[in-house]
DNA sequence: ATCATTTTGAGAGAGTTTATCAATTTCAAT
DNA sequence: ATTGAAATTGATAAACTCTCTCAAAATGAT
């Protein structure tokens, strides 16, 4: 298990040395079980780990999701009150299809939009840093 | 300044008819403030307001923001840990380019863009109900 | 003007995220 | 392997944003 993220595993052990900061058997299980998921909140994490490690605490899991977020792993989305945190380290940036029905979110990638969105940044002055692109409606099963 | 506004109003009471909802001092007060702006949270609009009616209360603001919405007047915007209430009724839709350095919030329009949106939620048979596209980065002025 | 219904204001409450701090753990230097 | 300065953790309090509650006030159809 530990072994199928090795890369990620480097890159957060690169971050930590780059800025004094240790890493702990909790920063591993959680980038660990992070790993393993798409798309996840600090709340839904504590209760899965929870079943493992029982006194790992809230606290710690969204001070890592964030330490995640400045290495550059994840990348962190607001969706009205609660946020997802996104795993972004193995593949590049996507963007989202949400089902207002049932939730589903469906990750794309285009090429084309992108693009058309770095001419719009230019012609307005605006250097990207990031974007975030969420196309919101019902998935062919909640259409009926 | 109330004579401006008047199609909104006119938006605003048709919407009030329909549902059996009252035209009040407050509501009337609230919209005018709330189309002078572009971009403003329900906690800047209270301070804001404060100032010539220091009994309104916040939750008031919430109630007819959202109270907005829902007349298609405004729309809400999650940014961080705050919400941002558009205007969005004298113009259609529209998207961000946010600068991360000076807060400054651009709008802009593409057709292009919207097209192939359609064209990715078709692919994976969704029916798009509302989208959100922020793009951020640095200003001009800011780059430097 | 009357009165059923809606709205308001003020504060309590809910939900999410961050701050505090003593105790523990990490890791570089012995 | 041991030490010790520095970082981290867990538990809880606090902060923050937004919604709920409810008595008092305002609205608008009659």
């Amino acid at each position: 298990m530990a072994n199928k993220h090795v890369k990620e595993m480097e890159a957060l052990r690169e971050h930590l040395g780059k800025h004094q900061l240790k890493l702990t058997r909790q920063r591993e299980l959680i980038l660990s079980a992070f790993l393993r998921q798409e798309h996840i909140t600090a709340e839904a994490m504590y209760h899965q780990l929870a079943k493992s490690d029982p006194h790992l605490g809230l606290a710690t899991i969204y001070r890592t999701l964030n330490l995640f977020c400045d290495a550059g792993l994840a990348q962190a989305r607001h969706f009205g009150s609660q946020t997802k945190y996104d795993n972004v380290s193995h593949k590049g940036h996507h963007d989202h299809l949400i089902c207002t029905g049932c939730e589903k979110i469906v990750e794309f990638e285009n090429e084309e939009i992108e693009r058309l969105q770095e001419e719009v940044a230019t012609q307005n002055g605006f250097t990207i840093k990031t974007h975030r692109l969420e196309l919101y409606g019902l998935c062919s099963r909640c259409r009926h």
